[in-house]
RNA sequence: GGUCCCAUCGACUAGUGGUCCAGGUCGUAGCCCUCUCAAGGCUAAAACGCGGGUUCGAACCCCGCUGGGACCGCCA
């Protein structure tokens, strides 16, 4: 039988970081089976439910690369995927329920009757058996048993109704979702039992939590996966960090765990059975490790397309420079930077001369080292083959004629080139910078008379 | 308060009774490379929450305790 899996997010808010932990998951098996992945949209919330947010959830999920075989803005067979638009199904079902005295009115609302002593055991798939009966389903205060209210008094289903009638009819097998909702699955099974349905396997996810401890919130900083598109995170990163949170992907022929993956290998790989239980804390950290590991083996090409927009908003004449030489000056850059952000703030440099200005002026350097860096750089500057190793033997000659210290005239180099402390070789940038921008550099800080 | 879930280094995890004086990764510390590094290489510190069982043998099984968490809404 085919797998039919499903992310069924409210469109309350934008994609968070737990939505796109659950739907990445569903989607992992989904991709793993070959199955379907579903996207439905529940929206009986009448209050807090838009529009805006559910465009806004569809294109975290894009970004993220989730892309869905069913759903509201592409259709399927189990349609419709907005459950406001599934109002008679939820409404004509109850009413059987109404007829066998299973559930009664109350007002305008409809009511499942709870009857004590029901056994509603069942077999979750990451957390194994979990024992309990409809005993259990009991008021917070009153202490007694409650009826579970099927249709609102505004004729919208309940969560945990809605639930049950969609997954039943969308033919989903297997539910996959947060661990939150143990205990409302009790309520559903209470609902398949009535129906004399079958109920769906059901897979829950350890939560998230922040560093704390807690429950991931606003209160741990960025939270909408899109806030990580804005700080420079790629989505495969993101995908990939999400991924090992509450799963691992077993060990590699040498024993080494399988950390770093693109997706397609993860779809791979993906088992429900290894799925963890325990509440993983998410880890910036590793965030920005598994970011940095993807970045690193970026297609130069490709890494370029990426870094180009953090270097325009940062206002740097990007349009100057052929990609040839901006895809160089990245690959001189090496692994160097977490976030396409940082990587985009560390190279700026290759892009142009002004922000070196603002970092760095030779303020510092004393009478007698300038005299000596004066005389280096016309050495370096007069080098007949412009290249890195041509460069950095001329340098070393000097340096050693002179009884010098190497480090000195480097580091100054670098000061003056890249306005940084620290940068790839600093006769590799030299190279890359060519010998006319490396000129018009060291006239700027009159290292070197101007021309 | 009731029901349910969870428990291995600071973090993510491997581990399903012996091959574990517990492995990998991030982070941390140190060393090396060296013109610098936030790049690369190497090393180190660092965990089975506690107490009882079961067993020849327990991180793995059982019970209790402690500590976390979720749910108990005409929110989802």
């Amino acid at each position: 039988m085919e797998t039919r899996v499903r992310f069924a997010p409210s469109p309350t808010g934008a994609l968070h970081i737990g939505g796109g932990h659950t739907a990445l998951f569903n989607w992992l098996w989904a991709r793993h089976t070959k199955g379907k992945f579903i996207l439905r949209i529940e929206d009986t919330d009448r209050e807090r439910s838009t529009q805006e947010y559910e465009e806004t959830i569809m294109s975290g999920m894009r970004w993220l690369g989730l892309e869905w075989d069913e759903g509201p803005d592409r259709g399927g067979a189990f349609g419709p995927y907005r459950q406001s638009e599934r109002l008679s199904m939820y409404r004509e079902n109850a009413e059987k329920l109404v007829a066998e005295g299973k559930a009664y009115r109350d007002g305008e609302a409809i009511v499942f009757r709870v009857l004590p002593g029901v056994e509603l055991s069942f077999d979750d798939v990451v957390y194994g058996r979990i024992e309990t009966t409809s005993d259990g389903l009991r008021d917070r205060e009153s202490g007694d048993l409650k009826d579970i209210v099927l249709i609102k008094s505004d004729g919208m289903p309940t969560y945990n109704y809605a639930v049950v009638i969609d997954d039943h009819f969308m033919e989903i097998t297997h539910v996959i979702r947060g661990e939150d909702h143990i205990s409302n699955t009790p309520k559903q099974l209470l609902l398949y039992g009535a129906f004399g349905w079958a109920p769906p396997f059901f897979a829950h996810l350890p939560m998230i939590l922040g560093r704390d401890k807690k429950k991931l919130s606003k209160r741990h900083g960025a939270t909408s996966v899109y806030e990580y598109r804005d700080m420079g995170y790629m989505p495969d990163s993101v995908f990939n960090f999400l991924a090992n949170l509450g799963w691992s992907a077993g060990e590699d022929a040498n024993g080494a765990s399988r950390e770093i993956f693109t997706r397609d290998e993860a779809a791979g790989f993906f088992e429900l059975s290894r799925v963890t239980r325990k509440a993983a804390v998410f880890d910036p950290d590793k965030l920005n490790y598994i970011s940095q590991e993807h970045l690193k083996r970026l297609d130069p090409v490709v890494r370029l397309d990426l870094i180009k927009p953090f270097w325009r908003e940062a206002g740097l004449p990007v349009e100057r420079h052929d990609n040839a030489y901006l895809a160089d000056a990245l690959t001189l850059m090496g692994g160097r930077g977490q976030t396409a952000r940082e990587l985009a703030g560390f190279s700026d440099y290759y892009v142009s001369f002004e922000p070196v200005k603002g970092r760095w002026n030779a303020d510092e350097i004393s009478d007698e080292l300038r005299a000596g860096l004066k005389e280096f750089f016309s050495a370096l500057l007069s080098e007949p083959e412009w290249s890195a190793e041509k460069l950095e033997a001329r340098a070393r000659a000097w340096v050693e004629a002179k009884g010098a210290k190497m480090k000195d005239y480097a580091m100054t180099l670098r000061f003056a080139l890249t306005g940084m402390k620290v940068s790839p070789g600093i006769f590799e940038v030299s190279e890359l910078l060519g010998r006319d921008e490396v000129r018009r550099r060291l006239e700027f800080y009159e290292f070197v008379p101007r021309l």
